[in-house]
DNA sequence: GCAATAGTTAAGTGAATGCTTGAGTATTGG
DNA sequence: CCAATACTCAAGCATTCACTTAACTATTGC
């Protein structure tokens, strides 16, 4: 479930907000009630469950209601996911230069 | 210019799209012109085209133009900023759960 | 019990996004 | 020279997004 496309699809378009990065920020350095996540944004309380839910849906974020407060907390393998998609790519890129490095000292020596 | 949030932000805008990940996963592969873009791609290549400019704009891929082609390429050093920004909040989260385990763990040698 | 707290839900709005079509501009091969 | 190629640019349009406000529900502390 991890490389469901369509959860990656959900995961990237949850980052690409500046104010859910913010929040996914905030809860690395610690779980955060809702309010403690919208008291830094300049946005009202219903704006920021919205994201939050988003956050929630695309997996990057687990909460847990204990009476009246909605408890949460960063989900790490999520945000694995996202990192290894763009290092992958990075990689296949980096290795394709290598090779050709390669290629080109190779042919060089051959004068 | 690297830390620069707008340009941050611009990258994780651009690598929210599907189509715009499945051409960054393309040009991994290494470089091509636009219409090689396109080709896999359900769309016009005017929107393709679209995609191209929000990409390099994101900072993701360069692309010069010689003659009629223009000849797109990875750049990896964007890839490697988002990658470092997911990166440090997930390690942010891990650290401070070690933290937390060497605590308890502590906390019941004293009993 | 009742007011304050903490969050939820729904409806609406304006701006941004992801396309399309259509008309244009260089370049290039024959 | 001229037709095909490889884009490019500008409008227009439907959908999605990021909010807002307002009304509501569920806890908690006194």
């Amino acid at each position: 479930m991890l490389h469901d496309p369509a959860q990656l699809d959900r995961m990237f378009q949850a980052l690409a907000d500046p104010a859910r990065r913010q929040m996914v920020d905030r809860l690395s350095r610690g779980p955060a009630s809702v309010s403690q996540l919208a008291e830094p944004l300049a946005m009202s309380l219903s704006a920021v469950v919205q994201h939050l839910n988003l956050l929630e849906a695309s997996g990057l974020v687990r909460t847990q209601k204990l009476g009246r407060v909605r408890t949460c907390q960063i989900e790490p393998t999520a945000l694995r996911a996202a990192e290894h998609w763009i290092n992958e790519r990075r990689l296949a890129w980096e290795r394709r230069l290598d090779r050709l490095g390669d290629f080109l000292a190779e042919t060089k020596d051959e004068t």
